[in-house]
DNA sequence: AGACATCTAATGCCAACGCATTTAATGAAG
DNA sequence: CTTCATTAAATGCGTTGGCATTAGATGTCT
């Protein structure tokens, strides 16, 4: 392995390293604003930002999972979690009765709504600006 | 709102969805490499390097719990894993009765030693270099 | 039409996390 | 020396996540 490769190799973990402390920071902010304020978490709010950033409702559980980076179990269970808070709704999808519909109710969507703000204002504070994020 | 201040929201929105994409495929392909050549998770790999890159053991569970990124109770039962896993030990601390010290021990050493070059390969394959980390 | 491989989402089960609390040690104040 | 606030780490408890499995639906092949 050469000098360079060696380079190489710690600007490839401190990359990562300061990927994992740049995501722990501003997750930790998020959930904590995010849960005192409006009374839900990251993969929540993520979640309803998926629904309300679709169509005008939105759509299978699948699309879902892959907007909030979790498992199909996972989100099949956030799912269930935002359904007995009254902020989304299942519904059946006519053309494959296999798959299901999640669907933003008026009062996901007014939650939503009320929690962008909060959510903006955290990244604009705890997210590290290009030059930082890179550690140029 | 004017215009540009759209425009920089979207572009924070969007560079914290980077993040959160880069973080979920990396951490998750590190997982899978990690767990089926080794043994071990990546909360694991990231205490024993912790150890690892110190004086030439280490210490102090308050330290190790920045370097995971974990909470302290969190912390402590990683610690407890690992121990039991025998790859690494408790000691008490002399100066600091509460304290206790988190020492790799040489099969600790061992298996990072082995599982270093998988975790390199996964980061070089599945971390992005800068220009597509900050979506340019 | 009937049998079978495939696909979607839900669920059982267990591992890992965070918060709150506990236990024990320290250090400062009376 | 005793008391009390503070600090370090461990533990109880509830929540969330992933893997494996299950139940139901689809569509292909004969």
């Amino acid at each position: 392995m050469s000098v360079s490769d060696i380079g190489a190799e710690r600007a490839l973990v401190d990359r990562w390293h300061g990927l994992l402390a740049c995501h722990a920071a501003v997750w930790g902010a998020l959930e904590r604003e995010l849960q005192s304020r409006h009374g839900i978490g990251v993969s929540e709010f993520e979640a309803l930002e998926g629904l309300a950033g679709c169509g005008h409702d939105k759509c299978r559980a699948a699309e879902l999972a892959e907007a909030v980076h979790l498992s199909q179990s996972a989100t099949s269970r956030l799912t269930a979690r935002l359904e007995r808070a009254g902020l989304v709704q299942r519904a059946m999808c006519d053309v494959d009765r296999r798959g299901i519909f999640v669907l933003l109710t008026e009062k996901g969507r007014d939650l939503y709504e009320a929690a962008r703000p909060t959510h903006r204002e955290v990244l604009a504070e705890a997210l590290p600006g290009t030059e930082q994020a890179v550690g140029l």
